[in-house]
DNA sequence: CTGAAAGCGCTTACAG
DNA sequence: CTGAAAGCGCTTACAG
């Protein structure tokens, strides 16, 4: 066990309430004495416990939001994440951002433990097994860029943004389209996928192939450059932006007329002149931010409220990619 | 006060054991009685302490790493932070982003009784004040991004940065240079103006003028439009990147034969062609992250060790611009 | 100026 | 299956 304040005090020889006083700064306390104190205190190594303290002191602090990340936190997750703190920070809220390691099951024991009023959760979903443990404790959370019927969330539309996607590609004259996507399941992409077919489909288009690819930009152009001399396509579509910027290196390579669309409209995507389907992240990082911080503060409200339900709208991005 | 575990003891008719079975869902309860403590928990609204029930159950978390950004704080910084995110999740920490608030004293008390085990302060001095607070309770920290001799600091050479980027346009052959910098003083700017000054000497050039402005690229576009219409200018160094796109573009526009070199190598510079010192930010971050957690395990050596002292080099990067 | 004691809100054997 | 009690490491009046 770590050094207390009792073994302090034995090691000094004064009592606990003059060590606390002399490791707190509080006055009336014998310059000697003091002195004493704080190098016994620092022979021994001793580091007072917050924990206790906190507990003591009755200074609970309320005033933190933690958030925990898929396993594969790529860019976009990044500029929720800086929306999240610009409100977070507004509103005088620490933002505690967990790790996620490598045993799912003990990260949210210790997840749980830790202290924080509520919870957001991006990207995926949690198993039911995690879900029963943040109940047990009463930790609220809401889902962020995932939607789940049941639970808080809020989120984009990914099938109306496949579906822009289409009618992008559509309105370029493309009839060859092809998707290139992630080699991970997620909602996003099934949706994504699925509105991207419907728009085809309305366009009466039909999708020529699909291939999921690790998020790699080297992976990227090769890929899009072989699927570019194989079929005779016209169109691309990439489940987000950081795979379209190997599409967009390839098309310019290649010198080839053929559209391009990525997902997702990453800071730089602006830069690059790549057109895509905009999902605002920073807003929709603050409406989570300001969500959980009123969810967190209505603590009382023991009725069961409806859970929260947003959708929040992509917009294409004619970039003329 | 919030309602405790006694509360719903007492409103339940049971005792507090039964009652913390049942919110941590142990076995050995009657179905009954659970059902009805978890009601009464329910209609009190009650939420566990969890500082009570970390101290109760020696669970004590000294896995968090804290930071504290800038008040203003810039792109770059994210950039830092992503570094530290990824080492301290690699080695199974939380990070803990602390809100810097409007009212630096009270913000600094604050941060003083949360919990965790040591803080990584950016780019920017705490007062003395401040110091001696952490010191009080014995939380050790680590500046990144900038230099304090008698504080563990792991900075960039700014001065070098600063000559690096005079003997850029030195060598684009520039006689006529100016600077555009940030309207707030600090290490940072102070030392890279230095730096770029005695570089411009040892070339046997002179700074013609000097502007200092907001981070806002319209302003620096302005400016910068200003300043080349004015004056005959052949190269313009920018305190950092952000500064430096506003440049760029009137370059662009106004179609000047022009030299411009900014400051960070942002991710978007690459994309942008843009000239500039690259600062690592990942890298620097990583770095913080694996010392911070070094001392802070190493918590036993009660030795006034020497403060850690490391210079990270910045290299320039010709992008023609 | 200093010590003894109560108390912060929980958990956890130990009896029953 | 449940209750009473000790204890986690501190702080804070209250005496002295």
């Amino acid at each position: 066990m770590a050094v207390t304040i009792k073994d302090v005090a034995e090691a000094s020889g004064f009592g606990i309430g003059t060590v606390s006083r002399v490791i707190n700064g509080k006055e009336y306390v014998k310059e000697e004495t003091r002195e004493k104190i704080l190098l016994t205190a620092k022979r021994l190594g001793y580091r007072p416990n917050k924990i206790a303290k906190m507990l003591a002191s009755g200074y609970f602090s309320d005033s933190t939001i933690g958030i925990i990340l898929p396993e594969i936190a790529h860019r976009f997750f990044f500029e929720i994440i800086s929306g999240i703190y610009s409100e977070l920070n507004e509103q005088g809220y620490n933002l505690l951002i967990f790790n996620i390691g490598k045993n799912r099951e003990q990260v949210f024991e210790h997840i749980a433990r830790e202290n924080f009023s509520g919870l957001l959760v991006l990207g995926y979903p949690m198993a039911e097994r995690e879900k029963k443990i943040l109940r047990a404790r009463f930790t609220r959370f809401i889902y962020l860029d995932y939607m789940d019927r049941e639970e808080n969330s809020i989120f984009f539309d990914n099938q109306k943004g496949g579906r822009l996607a289409a009618s992008y590609l559509a309105e370029k004259d493309c009839r060859n389209i092809c998707f290139i996507g992630r080699n991970i399941d997620s909602q996003q992409q099934a949706e994504r996928f699925e509105g991207f077919c419907r728009g085809l489909n309305e366009k009466g288009l039909k999708l020529k192939d699909r291939i999921d690819i690790e998020i790699d930009e080297e992976e990227s152009y090769r890929v899009t450059e072989e699927i570019i001399k194989k079929r005779d396509v016209h169109g691309i579509f990439y489940f987000c932006d950081e795979l379209a910027y190997g599409g967009l290196r390839a098309k310019e390579k290649l010198g080839k007329d053929i559209r391009i669309i990525g997902y997702d409209d990453l800071i730089i995507s602006s830069f690059m002149g790549l057109s895509t389907i905009r999902q605002d992240a920073r807003s929709i990082g603050i409406r989570g931010a300001k969500k959980i911080v009123e969810l967190v503060q209505s603590k009382g409200s023991s009725e069961e409220e409806h859970p929260l339900f947003e959708c929040m709208e992509p917009v294409l991005v004619d970039r003329g990619s």
